[in-house]
DNA sequence: CTGTTAGCGCCTTCAT
DNA sequence: ATGAAGGCGCTAACAG
């Protein structure tokens, strides 16, 4: 089923046959269409890996993601697969869970396996040895989520839309809210909504309390709920992520708090489900379809350049406050 | 950057190279350490196509998906992931938006991709056209959550578990029991599920109002709270799958109805997230990451047999009801 | 416009 | 235990 037999059926040259896959106008209208035929009849199909090895290039890009059971990112690898096929290409997606060394091992996996280019989700570009590693070997890459001047990025001002979501719930009156997040070494998102949030305290004139870190997603609602049923609480939680928002709002209601009436919570990612719940999750809404969606467009575009992409191409798309029913004025 | 580029510098054959590689037993300690070490020098790695290419074997899994977006999903291709890396597969995943002509296009895109096996999961495996062409190939291949005695299958057996369901709703008292689902065309497992439903109904002497069939995901509450504001509404909801529970429940919600207090609802998918909601959701936990992890198996011991799968070869693994918060008993 | 041909990088007999 | 050489299927010069 190779192109020599489709070539011998149609009593022409391989050339011919590639030619007429490859760049049709280079044939006679006719032979393209003799060709085409007996390919249809004798079902050929190209063979991907000859041609990669041929041209040097896979039309594979890989995808290195922390988990797929977030939403976030589940949402955005839609996005990614959908601009990859849109333009050509297949997506090899590897999951690491946060580890630092599998992040390692996932770009090493995926440079192995002859992607063209890579779409990744760091913990933190700043000190992440798989960057370096794929840095020297010249593949072009961007990243998805993360932020850093000498990286082409493509996210969120995460920062500044934390400071706005705060000054919004001193607008209703909070006083006392505290933030929410997971390992704040473990990502640079994180570190980057924490300053949000400190920086929006610091514009009310409020004291920012200590960061609620939970560091496991399994104790969360059981530490939260703790928290909650201290004598002096918070009368607001920013989330660092919408998992969280979602953990804090089922720990309040363990504690006997009502979500917004005695306790607001804002979300951050803007997951799809966030919409349905009750109440619906206020949130800071990222474009995950299209954080995946521009990512794949700008690497496409830098390989056809056939340059590596430089940081100055780095995006920041808008993220905004999706106001839902999780979020209400203060009990006075 | 080639196994030529090795075999010059540390001056030994090719051959050498391949077999230090490939088959290490097969070639002196000395050499072999030689040959490690100039490797790592010069930062060589194997050229997957051009091995894909001679060895005819690519070691990727293709992966045919409705959607991301849901959970259940999503979970599935995290098992699906873990499995293939550590099998030594990559994966390659198309979503087909629950289109026919998608995942015909899908398994076009993954053939012509050169994978070794594929996993899907199709709309109906009885009328997929996709299928045939796949079967014609040769491919190995194997469905998750479909159901079909001609093909390898790894799924639950969701018609027993929504008998059960249904029954355990009986035991509470509830007598009005409705059955909400997607397009019930779309999807084997929806049909299966709402068989399920009508069996459990017919058990206890029951009649089954008609299916509450929601066509489109977006006006999905809409139309539930318009339901659930009839005179004689149901006491219990069965829903096909766990996003429809949680807009059941947001439709219970702003129909003024307390769930569970007013309204019961049960899910079907076990998705993670559902455990974190409240209420927590009542479901029929399907085992997700390990129907995907299964799959792989499955594929990889049969890949490695030479043989294709058989139908006999179908899994059908354990589901379980997950007692949460938006199941009680009917008021009287 | 079409054909001939030389590799792309690797594995794998077949010799040695 | 190691080396030499053919060929997997394809594309891209280069001829004609």
């Amino acid at each position: 089923m190779s192109i020599q037999s489709v070539a011998a059926k149609a009593g022409v040259s391989v050339a011919t046959v590639s030619r007429a896959f490859n760049f049709p106008d280079k044939v006679t209208p006719a032979t393209r269409e003799l060709v085409e035929r007996v390919a249809r009849e004798l079902h050929y199909v190209p063979n991907a890996s000859a041609r990669t090895l041929r041209t040097q290039r896979s039309r594979a890009l890989g995808v290195v993601l922390p988990t797929l059971l977030n939403p976030t990112f589940a949402e955005c690898l839609q996005g990614i697969a959908h601009a990859a096929v849109a333009g050509g290409y297949a997506i090899i997606p590897v999951t690491t869970g946060y580890q630092l060394d599998e992040e390692e091992r996932a770009v090493h996996l995926l440079l192995a396996g002859n992607v063209d280019g890579l779409i990744l989700v760091v913990s933190n570009p700043s000190t992440s040895a798989a960057l370096d590693r794929l840095r020297s070997t010249g593949t072009p890459y961007v990243l998805a989520y993360n932020r850093h001047p000498d990286h082409p990025c493509v996210t969120v001002d995460g920062e500044a839309a934390v400071a706005d979501a705060v000054a919004r719930l001193v607008l209703l009156g909070h006083r006392r809210i505290a933030m929410v997040s997971g390992t704040l070494a473990a990502s640079d998102r994180a570190q980057q909504r924490y300053r949000g949030y400190q920086k929006g305290m610091a514009d009310a004139g409020l004291d920012a309390p200590a960061l609620i870190e939970v560091p496991f997603v399994e104790s969360a609602v059981d530490l939260l709920a703790q928290l909650l049923q201290a004598k002096v609480r918070p009368t607001a939680l920013v989330c660092s992520n919408d998992l969280l928002a979602i953990r804090s709002i089922r720990a309040a209601h363990l504690s006997g708090l009502d979500v917004p009436g005695d306790l607001s919570v804002v979300g951050f990612d803007g997951i799809a489900l966030g919409e349905d719940l009750t109440p619906a999750l206020t949130t800071i809404a990222q474009p995950n379809s299209e954080i995946g969606r521009r990512s794949v467009e700008l690497l496409v575009q830098a390989m056809a350049g056939g340059a590596a992409l430089q940081a100055e191409a780095s995006l920041l798309l808008p993220c905004f406050f999706r106001d839902g029913e999780s979020c209400a004025a203060a009990a006075i």
